[in-house]
DNA sequence: TGCCGAATTGAAGATTTCTTCAATTACTGC
DNA sequence: GCAGTAATTGAAGAAATCTTCAATTCGGCA
């Protein structure tokens, strides 16, 4: 392996791991976006929004173009919203689990959260 | 939204952004193992293993459980290996698409790259 | 009880990532 | 060319995360 591919994996992940560039690879689902638009849907600054840019460029997940006097986002490949997908399946169960270990204390305030995590 | 989603989502994917992390998921998708064993599979000091393996804990995405004098630990839901498979695609696609790049720069030294991100 | 190995915890310093600002580039229209 | 808008960049301080160490907990066993 050049670079351990669990490395590759760890970056990647970390890439993805703040709100704003979540949200771009959200609203970039729909299709290519200018960055004004992107603007418009998400409550950042303009230097910030164009950091975050730079990171998911630099990651090759995201290409831009210019246009006249805009740029166009796209998402570089189709996969994107496949891996949303997943982490939006196990975010869900994660919270449910949580719902459910709360319902259990509630249920029996003595028992069950040992068998659980922790 | 409570907790903003696209925030929680944020979080589930920085906790995923650390190598170690990263390969304790792997090898858990095998099936449940005792932290000696994940010790001798990972390199890293057992302390910063726990440090780790706590995080995954308090992120609910892997269960624990004591066993004599061993810890056990598992994967909460089914989940977690469509998610490590769906960011495997997109790496593949990633990488592959930097080698396009590559081939592309070799092949006409003077035009291509523009068109693609930066 | 006292000791041993397994694992976790708390804390401190080192490293990395975030946010923000000012400066800069790139394009459009006059 | 010059002014004006869109977007990016570089840099610096603030904030979060990593690594490592010593101390602690927990169960098993003599």
């Amino acid at each position: 392996m050049p670079v351990p591919l669990y490395q590759a994996k760890a970056e990647f992940f970390r890439m993805l791991g703040h709100p704003v560039r979540i949200r771009v690879l959200e609203l970039l689902q729909d299709g290519p976006m200018p960055v004004r638009e992107l603007l418009a849907n998400i409550e950042v600054e303009r230097s910030n929004l164009s950091q975050q840019l730079a990171v998911l460029r630099r990651s090759g997940i995201v290409t831009s173009v210019r246009e006249a006097d805009t740029v166009v986002y796209s998402l570089a490949g189709p996969d994107v919203a496949e891996l949303l997908g997943a982490a939006r399946r196990i975010l869900t169960e994660l919270i449910a689990g949580q719902q459910g270990l709360l319902d259990e204390l509630r249920a029996t305030p003595s028992v069950g959260a040992l068998s659980r995590g922790r």
